[in-house]
RNA sequence: GGGCUCGUAGAUCAGCGGUAGAUCACUCCCUUGGCAUGGGAGAGGCCCCGGGUUCAAAUCCCGGCGAGUCCA
């Protein structure tokens, strides 16, 4: 076993005459070219040294110092990269908001199976850290939305048995030309190279590891130099700090990241990264805040900030601490400073929270319950509340606008359109919850108890309202709220944790590693739907189908079959010979061989023919060039912002996801099927072609992969008029092929995913005759022209309730004539009052309505029905010392069932109808005895 | 992807097995020269939809639809 310290000794340490030595304060080893140097130079071993004093010849704004970092690169054989997407979850699962510019390259590039777009390259990556958030404006260094600048090397060993199995080859370049690269960066800026340190400091992530060096210059860290070479492997030769062992991999990547803040930053000597990098949106706040200080005030600002910058607070416990050894440092009161600093602190995190949502917001994250709409989401109150603390009353959209403009994002219409909406539900949500935490807090107050912890993480949890909220509220109510300092955690403990793994291991066929790969057919000409082949191999599946045959997987040389894949089903069909026809129930692909599955074994060896279901796959490929055609439509008809979040294919019918901030109303929807079928009529034919996919990603950027990301050097991309996908889906040849597009619904998946259900074709004709049916049946029920159900359907509504509203009035008439006349009802003394039985066969309505009119009458009321079962009302008037609960509960027992209600009025029954006569003949005699109990 | 909460009059909500309520808004009457206001009367409900449990469901259970919210 071995550590990495081999690892560091570089030959260009050597050639340039460093030394490697061990930090007395953190023990750690680091290279300088500096022999009397002892501390490693990073906080907290020595403090900053640029405060006031720029590290570099000439001060940079954030885009200056961008391009002379970009340049330099390019200079030096680097091709320069445009930014991908904040949103990484538009290309890989495992994570939501880009936060290095590696995420780029991950996982397809990096294991090699997808070229690089250029290699070497350089890049400054938009990244986003939510983990920092509670960090920013405070530290003095902290930013949530920042650019990782860096330079990548893609190397692949040639040494091993197969190197063509990976997508490049050979070494660019490795350590030494990465710090080289690194130093010469440096001297470029004028700086004082002498005063560099490279901090040794292996890295482990992902999974992966390497050796990595921390570069600081004048007490800040401004490059991380990683050399990923090693995964995880547990017979590997080397154990890293997270205890794993690793071992080396094929391929190894130059992975750097120089942070383009804090190189501006030292370049500008600023007391905060802030200064450095917002000055235009700091002096507007301030000024829109009407935040003005004295030349003293001003003094003691920069004093502090200086000294803030200087101290580790990583953490927002530390802050109050550093606050208090500010403060003395200075020798001023705690409270005095904190009151100057806390609405600066708040301005340089409104400046950083609305550059981190033009960034969402620009690369088209919408804001949602869910995903990385969350995070825009969360951010974006954050944003308001932070605004509506300092006072600065510019509407939100327009802050975020500012930083969308800087940032070039050209969607910025739909940005602010955005902002307003979310700013406007979040209005709302306040409101909601504003209302509910007064009714809880008079609730407590006149109760004169505290409001409960449970109501206050349940206020939360469902209904989004800070604690800091309910606290405020309740004291103008004069309630009492407790909201201890674990609240978040007890909220996320009320979450029950335990990851739920879930891996969903298919059990890959390891046959199918020695077959060649399938040669599709279904792309030459997807109309065809005969073909022969040879049958390669047949595998019996463990799992034996519905009626519990047996089922096989057979591979062939080549197919017509198209597997399941991209949200379109697998083809149906038959595989046969002269001796028997085997029936193909479902097809798939695993690692570029098909498999279909089929009920019999056509032979190992055996010529077949094929013959797929002609009429499904039509079906399927009018759908699913309707699904670009409906997607495309989305787009011009709601907005830019429009993606595809998921979509799958069917025969009857196709549904599609998109993103939007809002419902899709029907005016929407005609405007959506209208264009999509104007792209119908337009009869264009549609382009199917094999790009280099590097060059179809320049050509069309990154909204090309609008069903995923698929590997490989060369992509499948589809041309719908305007629409350009890349999509391994069969298409019609033209779109008029596709007849006719119906949208059949839309549903909200999720808060910002809209689904739209279409039909296309004869599915399409299918679907309106079903619709036109259903309204011909209400037509024929009401008896008039299907162009008159809408109104006639009110009509009788309307009418409906009238004559309920009549029947009502009606009975109480008739309830109380009844208890007037007397009618049929057997009078029983009772002494003081008399009570009237009577079986009156009529609905609970009627019945209370009687009831009800014989106590008005001051007497005693026993009703009962043989409608429905056995039921009965009965009602005592006020000055009647019986209860009516019990007297029904009595005589529904006798009737097999039970009854109760308040003493007053009670009601009851039970199935036995045949004894309710004799339970009202008993009716007397129960009255008697609750009367005397 | 998972958890939690909520759908009752035009609006805001109460009721949480036993006769559907309050406040505001609305209509009318009274008070006033008129308005603010005050007093009185009235109208307005498929209690989201569909199943189930029960003698009985707005209320409990299941499913659906709609809305909100927290977490990953």
């Amino acid at each position: 076993m071995s550590d990495l310290t081999e690892e560091y000794q570089l030959e260009y340490f050597r050639e340039e005459g460093f030394v490697r030595k061990e930090c007395p304060g953190c023990e750690d080893h680091f290279w300088t070219r500096d022999e009397d140097r002892e501390l490693c130079g990073e906080p907290p071993c020595e403090e900053y040294g640029f405060i006031d004093d720029p590290g570099f010849a000439e001060s940079h704004s954030l885009s200056e110092m961008r391009e002379a970092f970009l340049s330099y690169f390019e200079e030096h054989g680097h091709e320069r990269i445009d930014p991908y997407p904040v949103a990484a979850n538009r290309w890989r699962d495992d994570v939501l908001l880009t936060q290095a510019s590696i995420y780029d390259f991950q996982p397809l590039v990096t294991s090699g199976r997808t070229p690089p777009p250029a290699n070497p390259l350089t890049i400054s990556q938009p990244c986003i850290r939510m983990q920092d958030i509670d960090n920013v404006g405070k530290t003095g260094r902290h930013t949530m939305a920042f650019e990782m600048m860096a330079h990548h090397a893609f190397n692949a060993r040639e040494d091993i048995e197969d190197p063509d199995q990976y997508a490049y080859q050979g070494e660019v370049y490795w350590k030494d030309r990465t710090v080289e690269l690194c130093e010469g960066l440096f001297e470029e800026l004028g700086a004082d190279v002498e005063e560099i340190t490279y901090i040794e400091d292996p890295w482990v992530g992902g999974g992966n590891a390497g050796p990595a060096i921390e570069v600081i210059y004048k007490g800040a860290e401004l490059a991380t130099l990683v050399f990923m070479s090693m995964e995880q492997d547990h017979d590997g030769e080397y154990e890293l700090k997270d205890g794993n062992r690793y071992s080396p991999m094929d391929t190894y990547i130059v992975d750097t990241g120089y942070g383009l803040e804090r190189w501006t930053w030292m370049s500008q000597g600023t007391p905060t990264v802030y200064e450095a990098v917002y000055p235009e949106a700091i002096d507007f706040l301030k000024e829109n805040a009407g935040i003005e200080h004295t030349e003293a005030q001003e003094d003691l600002i920069h004093q502090s900030a200086k000294l803030a910058g200087r101290m580790d607070i990583d953490e927002a416990e530390d802050m109050e601490t550093a606050r208090r050894e500010i403060a003395e440092r200075l020798d001023v009161d705690v409270e005095r400073l904190e009151a100057l600093m806390e609405p600066l602190e708040d301005i340089y995190a409104i400046a950083d929270h609305c550059r981190t949502l033009a960034y969402m917001l620009g690369d088209g994250v919408v804001p949602s319950n869910a995903g990385t709409g969350y995070l825009a989401r969360m951010v974006l109150r954050r944003t308001k509340r932070l605004v509506d603390d300092v006072g600065v009353d510019a509407p939100l959209d327009e802050l975020v606008d500012m930083q969308a403009e800087r940032l070039d994002y050209r969607n910025r219409d739909t940005i602010r359109d955005i902002v307003r909406t979310e700013v406007e539900k979040y209005r709302e949500t306040l409101e909601r919850g504003g209302r509910r935490v007064e009714a809880l807090a008079d609730e407590y107050a006149d109760r004169d108890e505290p409001v409960p912890l449970d109501e206050v993480i349940e206020l939360y949890d469902s209904h989004g309202i800070q604690p800091d909220m309910v606290e405020e509220i309740a004291a103008e109510r004069g309630a009492e709220v407790a909201v201890p300092d674990d609240f978040y955690s007890l909220v996320a403990s009320r979450h029950g944790g335990g990851a739920a793994f879930g891996e969903e291991g298919e059990g890959v066929d390891e046959r199918v590693a020695d077959l060649p790969a399938t040669e599709k057919l279904f792309y030459e000409d997807p109309d065809r739907t005969e073909f022969e082949a040879v049958v390669l191999d047949v595998n019996e599946r463990p799992e034996a189908g519905e009626d519990g045959e047996t089922l096989y997987d057979v591979a062939l040389d080549q197919t017509m079959f198209y597997p399941e894949g991209g949200g379109q089903p697998a083809d149906a069909g038959t595989l046969s010979n002269d001796d028997a026809t085997a029936e193909v129930t479902d097809v798939r692909e695993v690692d570029g061989v098909v498999l279909h599955r089929t009920d019999e074994d056509p032979g190992k060896g055996e010529f077949v023919r094929g013959q797929v279901d002609g009429t499904r796959r039509r079906r399927l490929m009018a759908h699913h060039t309707a699904t670009h055609i409906v997607g495309h439509a989305a787009r011009e008809v709601l907005g830019d912002h429009v993606r595809q979040a998921g979509a799958q294919k069917g025969v009857e019918s196709s549904r599609l996801d998109v993103t939007h901030y809002d419902r899709i109303d029907r005016e929407e929807v005609r405007a959506i099927e209208r264009v999509a079928n104007d792209i119908v009529r337009e009869n264009v034919s549609i382009k199917q072609e094999w790009l280099d996919r590097n060059d179809a990603q320049g050509k069309y950027g990154f909204d090309l992969f609008q069903g995923g990301i698929p590997a490989g050097t060369e992509v499948r991309v589809i041309t719908v008029g305007q629409d350009v996908q890349a999509c391994a889906g069969t298409h019609v040849s033209r779109t008029g092929e596709i007849g006719t597009i119906k949208v059949v619904g839309t549903e909200r998946v999720q808060d910002g995913v809209e689904r739209l259900v279409f039909a296309a074709g004869d599915a399409a004709i299918d679907a309106t005759q079903r619709t036109e049916d259903a309204l011909y049946d209400a037509a024929d029920t009401l008896d008039v022209d299907p162009q008159a159900v809408p109104e006639t359907a009110e009509r009788f509504f309307e009418e409906w309730k009238e004559r309920g509203k009549r029947i009502e009035e009606l009975k109480e008439q008739l309830a109380e004539a009844r208890a007037q006349g007397g009618e049929s009802g057997e009078e029983v003394d009772l002494g003081e009052t008399t009570a009237v039985v009577q079986r009156l066969d009529a609905d609970m309505d009627e019945l209370r309505a009687t009831a009800n009119a014989l106590a008005d009458e001051g007497k005693v009321a026993v009703i009962g029905s043989g409608v429905d079962g056995a039921t009965f009302v009965v009602a005592i008037p006020d000055s009647v010392g019986i209860n009516a609960g019990e007297v029904v509960a009595d005589l529904a027992g006798r009737v097999g069932g039970g009854g109760g209600g308040p003493p007053d009025f009670a009601q009851g029954g039970g199935p036995d109808t045949d004894a309710l006569d004799d339970a009202l003949a008993a009716a007397p005699e129960v009255l008697q005895q609750k009367l005397e109990a």
